[in-house]
DNA sequence: GTCTATATGTGGATAGAC
DNA sequence: GTCTATCCACATATAGAC
């Protein structure tokens, strides 16, 4: 069933949207964006966004849907033969070369209308469960493999691995120490996995 | 020099806009945290807090000097015992439980705006370097006490030792986890300083 | 579905009486 | 210095022509 060429432009539409409000959320956050600089930042009136999206937190809750779908496509696309452990670098990994390259948003725990608006969302809630359930599983791994501490909880270690994705560590040593963004990132990671980590 | 007894009443007052302030910022961040609430939450009108401070943004930096200030305290009451290590774990300890009783705003990074105003408010800056410095010499000590990892940069340690004050991962473990905050703390403590530590 | 124009609410900040 | 009442800018969201 190929799609027409008007949905096909629709599609691109919605895409151009999401990819700016993107770029915006990781910017400045859910209430510095303005729908007004978000139309003029893709060339399109304000009126025109809200046929696609009926309001401002369902336009936040398709890109953290989007952002999270690629997180999951990025662990189905691991070579086979990667350990848990390494498969949790990865995925943290990505996470924060998004963040350099502008593209990941900080929202949980933003805003609280936000926030109850995300947890009514049920695609959000949906692909938040199966990104998670992925995660647990992964660490879960992890710590059977023997390349886990066994004495921390693992919600400890789940969590510290969350945590960093919106590090500001990363922020601080790229602005006031000068690292270069890569490094710094390897830094930030060899840390945590240096306290989690058996061994 | 003795205080008059309506120099006193002002201060505080004053003491009881920052307190309100602090925990309102806390809660809600910079920009969430309108003057309307805070006055209705102080119990004053509006146009009182502007006689006490000309902005919103003079009032959150004048929250983040007095926090500061605690923090400086909190160093200098340290037995004088004390490891440079274990100031450094008491430090990060006192801002987290802090951070539990509702206390410790986020700002920085929170909003450019106020990022702006707070780098131009002269005693936001000195405070913030007079911190810093002290902060960073505890961590120079411990290096070479041989108490942290000398394969890191010194920056590296430092700026992760601040991130951890604003972890996401204790509200995580509380809430999701049902963890208890004090337990969490000592949790998160002890992976940062497992991740950074010699030996 | 895209545009222009507008309704409606709320924020920071101020004026002026007391 | 505290109050009430208000100004002004800007944000979300909608209306209506094309």
């Amino acid at each position: 069933m190929q799609l027409s060429i008007k949905q096909q432009q629709l599609r691109l539409r919605e895409d151009a949207i999401l990819d700016t409000a993107n770029r915006l959320l990781a910017a400045r956050g859910y209430e510095l964006m303005s729908m007004d600089e978000l139309a003029e930042a893709v060339g399109v009136a304000k009126g025109s966004i809200y046929k696609h999206f009926p309001s401002k937190e369902s336009l936040a809750a398709a890109c953290m849907i989007r952002l999270m779908q690629r997180a999951s496509a990025l662990l189905d696309g691991l070579p086979a033969d990667m350990t848990a452990v390494q498969r949790l670098r990865s995925v943290l990994r990505w996470a924060l070369e998004s963040r350099l390259e502008g593209g990941l948003p900080l929202l949980p725990s933003t805003s609280p209308t936000l926030q109850a608006a995300l947890m009514s969302s049920p695609g959000y809630l949906s692909e938040v469960m199966r990104l998670n359930s992925r995660v647990k599983a992964l660490v879960k791994e992890a710590r059977t493999d023997g390349a886990l501490r066994a004495d921390l909880a693992s919600d400890v270690i789940l969590y510290s691995i969350y945590s960093r994705t919106c590090d500001p560590a990363l922020d601080y040593l790229i602005h006031a120490s000068g690292f270069d963004g890569h490094a710094a990132i390897e830094q930030l990671i060899e840390v945590l996995f240096a306290g989690i980590g058996a061994g």
